[in-house]
DNA sequence: TATGAATGAGAATTCATTCAT
DNA sequence: TATGAATGAATTCTCATTCAT
């Protein structure tokens, strides 16, 4: 995130980028428990050992690379929302910014989405980790749809739940499309859930 | 399924009740791989061996404990929805059953939810067998808004992504309650979620 | 051996011989290791815990077959020795026997090799039981080219090595008579074994 | 086999020569189905762990530790026949060798007798392996005794039985002598074999 | 006697992590 | 820094033996 001063840190920094490559491809064909540290380092082509040298465990890793995806993805949701003028578009580029972020990191959805089935059976700690990059996005969602439904563009559903269900749909046409359980294009799809929602909390 | 027809049966079907419990109870709390048979056996009071001689491997037993859940939530769904005459009838009770068997059945929410998050670093031949479980579940849905799309009843959205999506709304509902992240109490917000999902799809 | 008092001892004996009948099965096809006490039962068509009413152990039941197979062969083969008159008739009678009762006892034949192979890793025990059993064979043979030896009806050969080397050999016959290495038929086997020998003998 | 090229390669020969001399050891004494990994291991001094960097299974080591054995074997016993230039002198190099090889590698004899005994009830691919190895040894024996047969040197025996046989009372003798059974020292047991042999082949 | 469910000690194998080079 | 050999704790599954019925 902060920019390296020394060489050293550069290094680093791109060795650590190098390796949560690797590790998302490796988790997101094997999943957490199944893939090794070898298999990272290989695909990292590095040593084993030298993995050690940045990450503290295998579970570090982990964490790292969801916590790296999430930020970019809720960096770029951000961006795009804030070029959105409407509610409606707003919402529009919430749903367009995600799905298409994890159809280009298909590989980061798929830990993304292991991570969100185990949220259940995580040692405490790293869900009070993951609870508030969760969290954020539906966050920001739920304070454009309050402020919306203040404002009368919206109907007065509840927003909490609105922003979490929206973010749960937008989770699951991914899964659709990913599994190939969906028949239409990424656009029309987009259209068709964004219409549905819209329908369902417009005035 | 069957009833048993001899003692020894009836014995035998007790005991593989109670191994699934207590597989449940052990494989939400920890999940697949960090589930040890020991645990599960030490939790149903018997013996490790004991285990194997209903199960055939630790696979075995987290396949019978998910499909035995979805075969009976399924069915419990089906009779309820079965018992409404509108479509709204039946979509309010899809979201009533579900709702509530989960909120019943967190152990078995918690392993289906995980069962979920690994979808896409399953060995083939486990998805498969799922998959139609799965799929088994939206497409009573999907069947439903179909009929009801053509009797004018729904507005002609696309059946099958309203059908998933609800489907996944659901899901999104329950994990908050679970986690603790809903304010609400569970007869309102199966209300709220009625409400946005009826509002998305009336004409 | 004895014969049998009562109806018990009567059945007792039969049970016995089933159990031994099916474990030589069992053991000529997997060994004794991967032999398992069920497979044992279920080919002898009773339960398992049958097996131990009339057995101690998985040992037992393996030393009871090779004893029974041991004493019945060795019983044959000195009651077809005795009626040759000659060092000549003994001594082919020797070789007839054995090598037609193992083709006759192929099971037995294959533990008894196998046994063969496990001399040097047997608890001692086992060893001191068995010793009895295969020297007697060899003794036998010892004691008749040794009085042939003494009436200079044979060449002065060390009568312990060349029994014990004849005993060998018959062996060896069966091995590649079994595994289907040898390219004629017993008769004609025999009697070129026999010839050899004869001739290596011979004064 | 081929000579290492690098310090790396000569430690990890150095190491598979420690661990089969190890698993030598522990499979003579206890046979495959008794011996544990951590025997091995453990008599070799080094984490049951890296035992499995360098052989993939106990079986893999029990392969390699009787093909080693056997390759040594066969390549002296063709050397030691070799410089032999007559039948008789080539017949008794064969004894020899095998019979002092068996003397000073007794753990292999152990285990070489061992894998012989379960010929019967092997894996069939262990055993094709396997076939081809003993065979060689009789076959490099049948050579012989068929060009001396047909230069007149010997007898018109059947030189496959001839060769096999032989074959089988060295295999005898090393028992004998191993069991501590025979009461000669190794010279005169191997002169008296031979004697026996030779008079029963010669002309 | 006969049964077969229950037991639990025991073995092979894997892999995250360490550490000497 | 980088390496990769070594470690050993941990896990699944098997099966001889026991015992209540």
């Amino acid at each position: 995130m902060s920019q390296p001063k020394t060489k050293q840190e550069a290094v680093a920094g791109f060795r650590c980028g190098e390796i949560l490559d690797a590790a998302r491809k490796i988790f997101a064909r094997k999943g957490f428990e199944n893939a090794t540290v070898d298999d990272i380092a290989e695909s990292a082509h590095i040593a084993k050992g030298t993995v050690y040298l940045y990450f503290r465990s295998k579970q570090e890793i982990y964490l790292a690379a969801v916590k790296q995806g999430l930020a970019e993805l809720n960096e770029e949701t951000k961006r795009r929302m804030d070029l959105g003028h409407t509610a409606q578009e707003k919402l529009r580029a919430f749903l367009e910014t995600r799905i298409q972020y994890f159809e280009q990191n298909r590989d980061f959805f798929k830990i993304y989405q292991s991570e969100f089935g185990n949220l259940f059976c995580h040692p405490a700690q790293v869900n009070a980790n993951f609870k508030e990059l969760y969290c954020r996005q539906a966050k920001v969602l739920e304070t454009i749809l309050d402020e919306s439904i203040r404002a009368g563009e919206l109907r007065a559903v509840r927003a909490d739940m609105a922003a979490f269900t929206i973010y749960e749909m937008t989770r699951g046409l991914i899964i659709q499309r990913l599994l190939g359980w969906s028949r239409g294009d990424a656009g029309s799809d987009i259209q068709a859930l964004f219409d549905l929602i819209w329908k369902g909390i417009q005035p």
